[in-house]
DNA sequence: GTTGTTGTTGCAAGGCCTTGCAATAAGCGA
DNA sequence: TCGCTTATTGCAAGGCCTTGCAACAACAAC
């Protein structure tokens, strides 16, 4: 996979290097296709090699996610969800805080909006991963019980 | 000040009561105007009576925001700060991720914008207290660079 | 003012994540 | 392949915040 790849590089290109515990790390999160947390990648490291420490698996997200290579989620519950970026390409996810539907967001359908947002906002803005806000079936509720 | 009797009003609206621990810590965000960490507001408040306990503090602090009284900022550092809103009139800041220039944008500037910006992305979205990003400045600094 | 109900507090324990450090091992050059 | 440099790991300790619980106190009713 491309990401692997990419890792590899991304290390070598700061002069860190690449362990089995990074490895790992990083073959977790292929399995764990979707929005993983970090004790379920712990969990399945650790039933691939017991030796590896949890210290190490954050460690090793950090790194990732630093290189770009993985996202963070928060949906406020206090969890955090890791999510591989490459094998998914650019997106974003929306979040209704009503009902608590997760959506996929294309970058393509976003950044049109986003781009004249910025312009009339006047500055470049970094959206979350995932924006919150009420999707449309909630607030047309909203607005029924408001009415 | 306007926002104790708010507090005291929707304390009593929900059945909770107004202890003089919940009193102090509305008392200190306003004394440590600005954004406040838990740690300062800890400080204060123990200054004051040494016997309130930090799960109290980190308690009020909880309800305050529920209750739309206080925002909490956070600019990444692991550090959260807490705002009063009540006192500052309806806005969101602006962080600049390169040089860390945190600047205030009132409502009023930024609605129009994000309106323009919901209505084409088709969902009603709530940005963050903090909306992260590149300032002009910075943004024109790394188009140089890149050029 | 007194009493009763029940929301709130302080304490201590626990969870989750980070950090300092000595031992280990990746990866480069010879 | 071997040795060296230094990034990385595992461990243990620590920090920050949350949580369960029994004692306490706010406040409503009388």
């Amino acid at each position: 996979m491309c990401c692997e790849q990419k890792f590899r590089d991304m290390l070598k290109e700061r002069g860190l290097r690449l362990t089995p515990q990074r490895d790992m790390v990083l073959w977790a999160m292929h399995q764990l296709s979707g929005h993983a947390t970090v004790e379920e990648i712990y969990a399945l490291v650790s039933s691939k090699s017991a030796a590896v420490d949890a210290s190490t698996v954050y460690r090793s997200l950090e790194l990732l996610t630093e290189f770009g290579l993985v996202s963070v989620i928060d949906l406020g519950d206090g969890q955090h969800r890791y999510e591989l970026l490459s094998i998914h390409g650019e997106h974003h996810h929306f979040y209704c805080t009503v009902c608590g539907k997760l959506e996929r967001i294309e970058d393509s359908e976003l950044l049109p909006a986003l781009g004249q947002f910025e312009r009339r906002f006047g500055y470049g803005i970094e959206l979350e991963h995932v924006i919150k806000g009420v999707c449309d079936v909630c607030r047309a509720q909203g607005i029924e019980e408001i009415a």
